[in-house]
DNA sequence: GTCTATACGGCGATAGAC
DNA sequence: GTCTATCGCCGTATAGAC
């Protein structure tokens, strides 16, 4: 399929001139940002991401699954790129909301813990992580993205450990943010390969300091669920 | 491509009989083990993997990287997916040595955590995982290895941990299995993104831990080292 | 905003000759 | 063990009409 080249795959070379003046070059008209049809195709091409991965996530495939002509894909974005570019927009704006309620919740760092743990996320993390390992823009846009998160999660986790009277007994807020992250994460990957060894024992782990730190968690309803996305 | 459907693709449909009588269905042949132009091409196959991720790893430009023609590829292995569960194979031998390796040194929790920060098998990690999402049978093969690895591991650090006379002053071994794995990775993925916030902090506790339990990093030579897989 | 027509290389897999 | 030939579908992208 070539996906993984972010340059030429079977496209032929965009001819530069046409006749004798120079014309429509690649200033081709390009789709709408609040677009009806331009919002079912990410939600379909999220939806094929989970279920087949980013490699099923072609013009073909998609226009099926939307009930669209494979030409409106390329119609509303130039490139798969910039399809996936913005499905990691609508991901991390997601996942801004998420923190925010996490953070008005009355037990906010479980909370992260929780929306951490959220498996369709982690998928599409698997997706895009995978994704960036060999496409540049997404690679840098999970980087600039990703620490930015960091660095807003580190911070609220400073200002929690202080209310909590913890700042001096506990490891460093960024300290913390990592291992929120990563631990949660893994679990989730791990679970989805069938891999469970030493997970109880974690959890427990997690249990007791979430615990320590903000008691016993409450039924608080749903603070972290969100509807699909957007 | 169609990387991604295990069955159909645009392979046609197998004749099941050709004239009068039935023959030569799927039984077409199979190129032996040992053969060095097997070995010729999984080699290429990994660094195309980690290179340009797994979606790559077509028999077209296998063929190209390896200096063979397209056809061999199907000759030594009859579809992609069991080319890619062989690659696993050797990816989990290799982890065998280094953790054999890990435990006859003088400081074998800090070799389990430098080996477990290894770049490439961090990279090939996240390419098995992406395709284990939307294969069956690799997502089988990594949840058993996965699996028994685990199991392993946290049986040496059991071990380990009554040498040290540290049994009851610990989280349990398959918990330090788990984080030792989960860590690890995390800050060798993100690194690749770029993103590196609180990694320093977390890397300083790891330190202090390992310090704790082995005393500070021996500069045993290479005791991690491993040459190129095979 | 949307659809038709079209280009053209890539891909997995197979049969069968050598 | 290797190569030739071939099948038939898939993939991205463009131009231009409606």
């Amino acid at each position: 399929m070539s996906v993984e080249r972010s340059d030429s795959s079977g496209r032929r070379p965009a001819k530069v001139r046409r006749g004798s003046a120079q014309r429509c070059v690649s200033e081709r008209r390009i789709g709408a940002e609040n677009s009806k049809t331009r919002a079912i195709l990410l939600d379909a091409a999220e939806m094929l991401m989970l279920e087949e991965g980013y490699a099923a996530v072609t013009s073909r495939r998609l226009a099926a699954k939307a009930g669209l002509k494979r030409q409106l894909v390329h119609y509303y974005f130039r490139t798969m790129d910039d399809l996936y570019l913005e499905l990691w927009r609508r991901y991390v704006d997601k996942n801004l909301i998420r923190q925010a309620r996490a953070l008005a919740s009355s037990q906010p760092i479980r909370a992260m813990w929780e929306y951490s743990s959220d498996v369709n996320d982690t998928s599409l993390g698997i997706e895009f992580m995978a994704l960036a390992r060999h496409r540049k823009a997404i690679r840098t846009e999970l980087g600039r993205t990703g620490e930015w998160f960091r660095s807003m999660q580190s911070g609220a986790l400073s200002q929690l450990l202080e209310d909590y009277g913890l700042k001096e007994t506990l490891e460093s807020p960024e300290t913390l943010a990592v291992l929120i992250t990563s631990v949660s994460r893994i679990l989730v990957m791990e679970s989805g390969l069938g891999i469970v060894g030493g997970h109880s024992q974690v959890r427990e782990l997690v249990e007791r300091w979430l615990t320590r730190l903000e008691g016993p968690r409450a039924n608080l309803a749903d603070y972290n669920k969100l509807g699909p996305s957007r």
